[in-house]
DNA sequence: GATGAATGAGGATTCATTCAT
DNA sequence: AATGAATGAATCCTCATTCAT
């Protein structure tokens, strides 16, 4: 009420262009993306996004529910986007270390491109109770669950150990990839993703792969010396058939 | 809602009790920590915490800069109040393996009793600017560093690989705990404290023990049976050979 | 709500089949009839009674200047249906009491058929100042003319005090029945449309009738009989006296 | 959130006057009432309710709930003036005729001092689904009570018939008035208080009185016969006993 | 020192209506 | 004629913070 006394009054009007919905659509995500990611959620204006976009306000609604789905929807097509870009590559990688270091360093990677974004994402959708029902959740999950595929692929190798949950793997790199680059996030210095994600992927894979396979030293020992006793049988045996 | 009501409402506290400053402190500080963990930073209002505490709006600003300063002292406190409690328990515990269960558990039950604080730490509190200017950030450096003293030690003791930045894996931990812990702090079902710590500790510490240290047993044996191996082929060679 | 949703729906009425003008309108005062019933006139949308017909949005501006326009129709419409209902009825019911308690139990069914109609005419139509230009007003004229022609009638044919304003009558009648039914239409429970008509019609033909032929008749014969009395007395007096 | 945020921040200030709540209260509900009376209710804007009455928007709503219940507040305070008015007045008026008119006539007159409150009871409050929780309701209840209360006092004393409901006459009454004053409501002219309440009242009484009890007309026709029949009689006397 | 009334900025959201296609 | 995307004005309400009493 009320708001339908003032609608039917006339008001001025000054016409816009018609474009099809996808390209209004990837302005008004554009433009958000941008006030979002420059202000923070409460900062940012609906009629900054909507100036940006080109729009007025209004046709945000068009799109999106609210100010909150319209985050969400531009969360969505960022965790889209980096699934699509990693995934041709991903999928040339050979050799768990080396899946596992890419995933890491892509993920750092993407929280160096993004600041703003990762630090919405870890501070304001995943702390909301609806975080579960929301399809940044499920995007999330498949870019977090690469980590929990090449370990079980990794298990089934025979290459790491078959105790460790590969839950808990993907935790500990994701969770220590997040307090590691908090400091950033706060814009407080930058991080060298190569070196982190070098550090990381050994640390984890140190805790992962199983003995035999692993280069320890005292293995190296015992072999140089079965070598060495090799040899001399050789060596007997060219002896006694001289 | 029922603003109204107020005026109708006798007003409680005509004439404020003159207490000592620092009974008022702690009272306000005691509110403030209900209110905040039962309704979050914004939705928690000032005129709440007043009510509960017995004192006036007014009189919270005459300790507290504003709203966010009382949010800060409270998790403050809370911080002073686990670094205290622990400290001594700590003190006893033994054994590198032991200590990191000890701090990551006890990490843990911190979670599980303050949901509401936790949250707001995570979410809130580190994700500002001037995070870094805060006693909260001191507090939580002493709180995470004890990770930090540990692993020094054990490198220091030949324990641990000293190729390791403790740095890291202090935000293993750290971001692995909480990364584990945010369903639970969306209210997403309960975690069990006990398995999850050794669950983490052990895998960090595969990481980081030396070969012949810890660990990797069967590695041992293996070595132990190979070296045996050798032995007797040793002699077996030297028999052939005499 | 679920704006964002309208993009993924398909479109249903992409070429529209061009139908009669008589035929759309039709359909629109239908649907509209319907939604401002369901919805009252605020909270109904121009797009769900677009959709409802099987029209755009614009589509309904080309028959009706605005969303008021279309209300006003559609009361139009319905006061029609009601006058040419009633019509024939009416035409066969004859005597003072029965016509007036016919029109009374017409009106008095046509609220509980539509309350929702009933409540946007009591309410919103009739309390605007233009009011009185409307057709409806006209109809609303007609429909409670009714009332009026009766107790002319009724005052021409000796039954009804001439000294009474069939215009007051109207109004007693019509805004007796809005006030008794107003807890019916905030939908606080039904009314029994017999008995109410019945009662109303009695209470006021009970105000109308000429002495005579209702109430105070022993009254007059009282009268009669005293007069009657007198006369003897004259009579016996006059034989006495002369 | 969000608007936590901005509260945060500093901002000017100038500082007003220190008033009793009742004081106040009293302003803005004047204000209101003007503001109200003069745009309705959804015409009515806060800003300018507040601007009259001298005192911050927010001020408002220390007090009340929102606008609606302003509005409430409003024609709650109304309803108490009247009857408080009436009430002295009306202890002192004598007879079941002019009681009816008494409060017929305040009616009228309250109608007619304040036509912009009268149409907001009439088309906001009234038609409200929960109008009956209201206090208005039960001040209304109140207000038209008293012609329930004049109508079994009637009965009880023998003027009126027993064989009507007192709740129907009630309605008559309000809702003939009501209609009859629907056309002074939307500005179409004036209308005179006293005819129309003797008009009404004649009306009601007529329909109610028992037939020898009262002021009907033939009843005086009867009086008048009767008396002529009494001085016939004393002429007779008279004759007789010269 | 305590009180608590007063401040006032600030922005998301709606939907009837238009008019380019 | 039909479509339906785009328009854009317009306002209620909140609550941390202040400062006169």
């Amino acid at each position: 009420m009320g708001k339908a006394a003032t609608q039917e009054k006339t008001r001025t009007r000054r016409h816009a262009n018609r474009l099809p919905a996808e390209k209004r659509i990837s302005d008004i995500m554009i433009a958000a993306r941008q006030v979002f990611t420059e202000r923070g959620y409460d900062d940012a204006l609906i009629s900054e996004i909507a100036e940006r976009a080109g729009v007025v306000e209004g046709s945000i609604y068009r799109f999106f529910t609210n100010k909150r789905d319209l985050l969400v929807k531009v969360v969505e097509s960022w965790y889209e986007e980096m699934l699509e870009e990693d995934r041709a590559q991903f999928a040339a990688v050979r050799g768990t270390w080396k899946q596992i270091r890419f995933v890491v360093l892509q993920h750092l990677y993407s929280i160096r491109r993004e600041p703003g974004l990762s630090r919405l994402v870890f501070q304001k959708l995943r702390s909301e109770p609806s975080y579960r029902e929301t399809r940044v959740f499920q995007l999330n999950q498949s870019y977090t669950h690469r980590i929990v595929d090449i370990v079980r692929a990794a298990v089934a190798a025979g290459e790491f150990r078959s105790d460790v949950s590969p839950g808990l793997v993907r935790d500990l790199i994701f969770g220590g990839v997040e307090h590691r680059t908090w400091a950033f996030l706060r814009n407080e210095g930058d991080f060298d993703p190569v070196t982190l994600a070098d550090d990381l992927t050994n640390m984890v894979c140190r805790a992962l792969f199983l003995p035999g396979e692993a280069a320890s030293d005292h293995f190296d020992a015992a072999a140089k010396r079965l070598e060495k006793v090799a040899e001399r049988l050789e060596r007997l045996a060219e002896g006694a058939g001289s």
